[in-house]
DNA sequence: CGGAGAGTTGACGACTGTCAAATCGTGTGG
DNA sequence: CCACACGATTTGACAGTCGTCAACTCTCCG
């Protein structure tokens, strides 16, 4: 009721035809006939950095996807020990079809806006049209060998290997997006804190700090300001990474 | 062409009906018409303890079910470190409609039977039959969640509750199987290696080894030989994992 | 100007990895 | 039936990475 209700930036109703995440959501493979029966039950919620959307255990009537702005899935222990476990970034799926509670904490890191359906109405859209289905199970398959790419990154890298990784994936993720390719010279923005990096690595921030810093040094990459930052050769960056060259996917 | 061939037990063909899978694997929701479709594709194959079923990279022609035994999935770097990252019990998938070659290394850990599917004909069964293409999307949901309370322990467990978590794990998954309850005296065999545990806690051999003896000389869990474990009280090890007492899933 | 939040840096120590050797268990050849 | 070999596991000694605690800088804002 508080700041919920309160939120930035009123989305007005966007047509799903003209929406900017048409082409990759859980709607991406639908007709016209199915967008239709979206159309008239959809809704958007809009929320505040730093806003929590719903909190691990709470009862989630909703599923969504996310628009614009960017969220996180955390899981935190009995003594606060905290690890992200999903990021969530325009045409990501909010959700489980099927499940009543949430099972982690959303949180919103940016501004964010999400095109929400109440989750029985969405349950029976998923029955009725099959290329809703289709399109989840191809997602939540996307999602999975990200997962599995993180837990690689989790349980084998060093902290210097974790911080090359995740930079390499913001940038390919970002370049994927403006369909800029990502060799050579690239720039990125780092949209999360050095807390939500060191949540995403497994690492502390103090560790994320260093080893950026580290990275500076040996000239891998530039820094402007505290999030801007430049990657003269993304060959090395790669390297760094500890990867091999070839392709390197995510959420 | 060399081992792959002369598998052990070869499994003769079992009706769907009486597989002992039917109610949990992909077909689950099949009625019996789509059983009777499945019947005709389906085709067994059976692997040897320690034998390679595909390697990443390679092409894979086929997906198929876990029907008895363990394999797993594992990443590797380049340098040669390794990470678990799927373990996959009777009644899970293998395979990904729609991608050509293999993500990950799956090997069998024990003699290992599986029901395939070549590739194309599974694509259009999951086209034609819903009941597989929802039953997929609910077992991949799952399977991510799993991924996700491990990626929990990979990044913000010590080494110590690593071990516990995975004890309780395997000693749940085997009274769920057995329909056992996991309460107050627990009895359990490892059905893997210590390198095996090593590579799926992120862990070194002998990390595992020393963390299994301090668990024993702790008097968390009794051990015979080397693989049967005695878990006096099962709280005690939940406490140990350092998880929230309540449920713990996995694959 | 003071304060709060984000980020950086330093000193130190603990946990876990590395290297090496010893032990246990099982199967094979003599 | 026993000795030996090999793989799996355990244990020890030591080192390095990363976490902890703490001080300090920078920027933004009231």
């Amino acid at each position: 009721m508080q700041k919920t209700t309160a939120a930035p930036a009123k989305f007005t109703h966007v047509q799903c035809g003209s929406c900017p995440i048409r082409h990759r959501a859980v709607c991406a493979r639908c007709d016209t006939d199915e967008l239709e029966r979206l159309e008239e039950t959809k809704y958007y919620r809009s929320f505040e950095a730093g806003q929590t959307i719903v909190w691990s255990g709470d009862r989630m009537d909703f599923v969504g996807s996310v628009v614009s702005g960017i969220a996180t899935l955390t899981q935190t222990m009995e003594d606060g020990r905290r690890q992200m476990v999903g990021l969530l970034l325009p045409s990501d799926f909010v959700g489980r079809p099927g499940r009543e509670t949430a099972a982690y904490d959303v949180v919103a890191t940016t501004d964010l806006v999400m095109c929400c359906f109440r989750k029985k109405p969405f349950e029976t859209i998923m029955l009725d049209t099959p290329h809703v289905g289709q399109r989840l199970l191809e997602m939540t398959l996307d999602e999975l060998d990200a997962a599995r790419e993180w837990m690689l990154l989790l349980g084998r890298k060093t902290a210097r290997e974790k911080i090359a990784s995740l930079i390499a994936i913001i940038a390919r993720r970002d370049a994927s997006l403006k369909l800029q390719s990502s060799e050579g010279r690239v720039v990125v923005d780092l949209p999360l804190t050095r807390e939500a990096m060191s949540e995403y690595l497994g690492l502390t921030l103090e560790t994320v700090s260093r080893q950026i810093s580290a990275l500076k040094r040996d000239g891998v990459i530039q820094i402007e300001g505290k999030r801007h930052i430049i990657i003269p050769d993304f060959d090395l960056l790669i390297e760094e990474a500890g990867d091999d060259s070839d392709g390197g996917f995510l959420v």
